[in-house]
RNA sequence: GGCCCGGUGGUCAAGCGGUCAAGACACCGCCCUUUCACGGCGGUAACACGAGUUCGAUUCUCGUCCGGGUCACCA
């Protein structure tokens, strides 16, 4: 590799970024950043039919979100710029046309009905092309010109022989040139496809690794060809391993909207920190020497390296995810929590004015998903319905014939606290187990019940006691002692 | 269907001719504990199959099977 390493991220901006696409930016950010190189971000919108607006914006938000600064773009400029395809539109036909010249391209006037007919013949019902304007005579050329038919321009491909490329993760790969159709350099509307101008950009922006997702593998050769024919260098191809997601039968397929959440939006939507989410998918697919798994951008950053990629398949595993997302939450500070955490708490409490940074640290050991935490502190907000059976446990000693007794001892030095605080709280409930000469269970477990009505909550009796207040605390648990009453 | 790629536990995934075949998630059990969780400890579970090559194959070769991708005036 000569000079210095270009990677390009090149979307298309349609509203929606795919995690498939998010780890393809990653590992060609992560390529660059690594090895002291320069990550590009290129706007691929030839296809003005699916132009959507508002699309790039997305684009931006998620990078940025991710932490994926770009060094080039179409919002921050560059030496190679513009950095949007379409405002680069006139640069493609003149390639396209020099190919022409050289006998290795020529004008095809085939009208879209044509092809529509070829289709439907045995031989070509899989798509393709008959080569019909391959060999034109000028004469006929020249008419069809004048008369102002619409064309396209096609590369000649070869007939026989075989094309033979290396892929950093792949290895040497060969394909006979027969599959290869004489591909559409230039549209109709003068646009160039796809395949045309990435190879056109990537040669003039001087990108030395094209990282792009397993699906390309096989139309590689085509790019190939295309680099031949102008006699530019090759880049070194890096084709990632697909993101599959698991169907209800069992099987598999690339990962789509059906398996649950595959949009980065839409994850962060359900819960998902963007830290957990990178650290997720820069692991499925890349493992490291040394098998760890936490890892921050900047860290990726200088461990990341091409030979740890994989070949096969990967099922996004959203259960993996969720773990990270733990993981990540756990590892902040309480006020760094509350701070993420805040909506979901508001939402949970409803109108009540509790302190949320203490529901937050109650809540911070047990979340995995954000979006988990309404329902389950949903019990502040307002006392749920139950019944006398909940105060029955039998790891906390607990039954019908002693909790109204606990609870009522609970209520009565609870009454008498003057300071409403947690260690005073904490101290009182523990000193009267030790006075009644039971273990600490069985009077925290009644005052529980009563206060959240429920048996699974965050924080215990005492925390829930200290965020609840005075006031609200024993009405509830007068309410559970006239519950305890009912017969 | 042609072509291309892949195939280690349910999932991710180390391994790169000799290992009792790591680790993580999930699952199960135990401990801790004022519930649940967290945490700690332990457990179940894998080299798709068949031929070669070799003293020896999960590792190399070929075939079979299975899975995926791709064959556009879409990117």
């Amino acid at each position: 590799m000569t000079g210095k390493v270009r990677t390009r991220y090149a979307p298309s901006p349609t509203g929606f970024m795919h995690v498939g696409n998010l780890r393809t930016a990653l590992y060609e950010y992560l390529i660059a950043k690594s090895q002291g190189g320069t990550f590009v971000l290129r706007i691929e919108d030839t296809d003005r039919e699916r132009y959507v607006e508002g699309a790039v914006d997305v684009i931006y938000n998620t990078l940025a979100k991710a932490g994926l600064k770009h060094d080039e773009g179409p919002d921050i400029g560059g030496d190679y710029g513009p950095y949007v395809q379409s405002e680069r539109r006139d640069m493609y036909r003149p390639f396209a046309e020099r190919l022409i010249e050289q006998g290795k391209a020529y004008r095809c006037f085939c009208s879209k009905e044509r092809l529509e007919a070829l289709r439907q013949t045995e031989e070509y019902a899989n798509g393709g092309y008959d080569r019909h304007c391959r060999n034109l005579p000028q004469e006929e050329i020249d008419r069809l010109l004048s008369e102002g038919t619409p064309y396209v321009i096609r590369q000649k491909m070869p007939i026989d022989g075989e094309t033979t490329f290396t892929d950093a993760v792949f290895g040497e790969i060969t394909a006979p040139n027969s599959e290869l159709q004489d591909q559409i350099l230039i549209k109709e509307d003068g646009y160039p496809t796809y395949n045309f101008a990435n190879v056109i950009d990537d040669h003039t922006m001087g990108i030395t690794h094209v990282v792009r997702g397993n699906e390309y593998l096989s139309s590689t050769p085509k790019y190939n060809l295309l680099y031949e024919a102008f006699g530019w260098e090759i880049p070194t191809y890096v084709h990632l391993p697909l993101i599959m997601g698991k169907n209800d039968d069992g099987t598999v397929s690339k990962l789509a909207k059906r398996h649950g959440a595959t949009g980065f939006e839409d994850l962060v939507k359900e819960g998902y920190l963007p830290q957990a989410i990178i650290n997720y998918i820069a692991l499925l697919g890349w493992c490291p020497k040394d098998n760890k798994e936490m890892f921050t951008l900047s860290e990726l950053e200088k461990e990341f390296s091409i030979d740890g990629i994989s070949k096969s398949p990967a099922v996004f595993d959203y259960d993996k995810l969720e773990w990270f997302n733990g993981e990540y939450i756990k590892a902040m500070s309480v006020e760094e929590f509350e701070s993420v955490a805040r909506p979901y708490i508001l939402q949970g409490i409803g109108d009540k004015q509790l302190d949320t940074l203490k529901i937050a640290a109650i809540l911070q050991q047990r979340t995995t998903k954000l979006t988990q935490i309404p329902e389950v502190i949903g019990f502040f907000a307002e006392l749920p319905e139950y019944g006398k059976d909940l105060f029955v446990n039998k790891k906390s000693k607990t039954n019908l014939e002693n909790a109204p007794v606990m609870l009522k001892a609970v209520y009565d030095e609870l009454s008498a606290l003057d300071k409403w605080e947690h260690d005073a709280i904490h101290d009182c409930l523990i000193e009267l187990a030790v006075k009644l000469g039971v273990k600490n269970g069985t009077v925290m477990w009644p005052a529980r019940i009563s206060v959240s009505g429920r048996t699974v909550t965050p924080g215990g009796a005492i925390e829930i006691l200290e965020i609840l207040g005075r006031e609200e605390s024993l009405a509830r648990m007068e309410k559970g002692l006239a519950i305890l009453a009912l017969s």
